[in-house]
DNA sequence: AAGCGCATGTAAAGGGTTACATGATTGC
DNA sequence: GCAATCATGTAACCCTTTACATGCGCTT
């Protein structure tokens, strides 16, 4: 992240708030030591420091080179660790008119968050700089983050059709 | 997983490398100390002994009530922490033709996947016991893995045009 | 002077991966 | 007898979360 400029353990802190947050959660007491580990490696270094111990750190050319050598030379991890998912592998255990409130609760958090990205995505669009690389890899996150809540979401309804009462119906063991 | 049946750990082990491992990949080093520790809380315990070692556990009621209050109870995280979305906010500090290509490959990824997840989906649907709850949970799950595939796969397109050539164009730093 | 927000840390515990390690049975 | 597969485990390490803990500076 600093790759984008010069920022506190602070600073990040409060940006993992926002878009990075929303697909890479990370709290201070995992941005501090961090920033220490990559200080000590050489990957970053402290900028400037300012009232109140505040110490905003800077990427190095070996912390870019590293970067550039993650997105290039590593394999991706494509699997779908998603919580969401996972209980949806146990749901028969729960009785029917429970699934059927499961998912629609469901259904409705993914539309309540794929409008609050495409809020986001709106500002990103309309705010400064609109042409820039490192803005449209923002966009293309936050779009990839509407894409799928929005799969979601359907994906919620499809299962509750196809959960839903049947005849022969196996019930919750 | 136990809730479908008595099982070992190497049977775990397999059914991991299967349905509920496109989902949740686990391996076996956090198979058998988790049924140590599942036995010592009563939650499954022993219920055969085989040649080999083999050891096959199966749940208990109080097991079975602490699934399904998981499931009931416990707060959903909606979270995507995706490993490819993580990369796709930093991809602007690549080369331009670098990020061309690393879309397309995810692209080309991302509907392999959602073809042998299909297959995978078209396997449960012709196999046995075909209304039956569990079966249809794993369906269900299975439908998502695929439409989230598909999802990527079209937003990695949609992606490439975003980032592809463009006026300004601020290239990677 | 009190309270808020800035700012940074540590400790303990849980979850997950990789590497190391071994024993038992079956089929050729 | 040998290889493959079944079967189970441990150790070290890394990543993440929750809870504990503290100091600084500005505003009212």
């Amino acid at each position: 992240m600093l790759s984008e400029g010069p920022a506190s353990g602070y600073d990040l802190m409060r940006r993992f708030q926002e878009v990075p947050g929303a697909i890479w959660p990370a709290q201070h007491p995992q941005i501090y030591p961090e920033l220490g580990r990559l200080e000590r490696e050489g990957l970053i270094e402290v900028e400037s420091e300012g009232s109140r111990r505040r110490k905003s750190y800077a990427i190095t050319d070996a912390g870019l080179a590293e970067v550039q050598r993650w997105l290039a030379e590593t394999d991706v991890d494509h699997s779908l660790r998603l919580q969401p998912l996972l209980r949806s592998v146990f749901i028969w255990l729960l009785p029917p008119e429970a699934i059927h409130q499961h998912l629609q609760r469901e259904a409705s958090s993914y539309r309540n968050l794929a409008a609050r990205y495409r809020l986001m995505a709106a500002a990103v669009d309309r705010s400064g700089d609109p042409g820039s690389s490192h803005q449209r890899s923002t966009r293309a996150a936050l779009e990839a983050v509407i894409r799928l809540y929005a799969a979601l979401a359907e994906w919620a309804d499809w299962a509750q059709q196809t959960m839903a009462g049947h005849p022969d119906g196996q019930t919750h063991r």
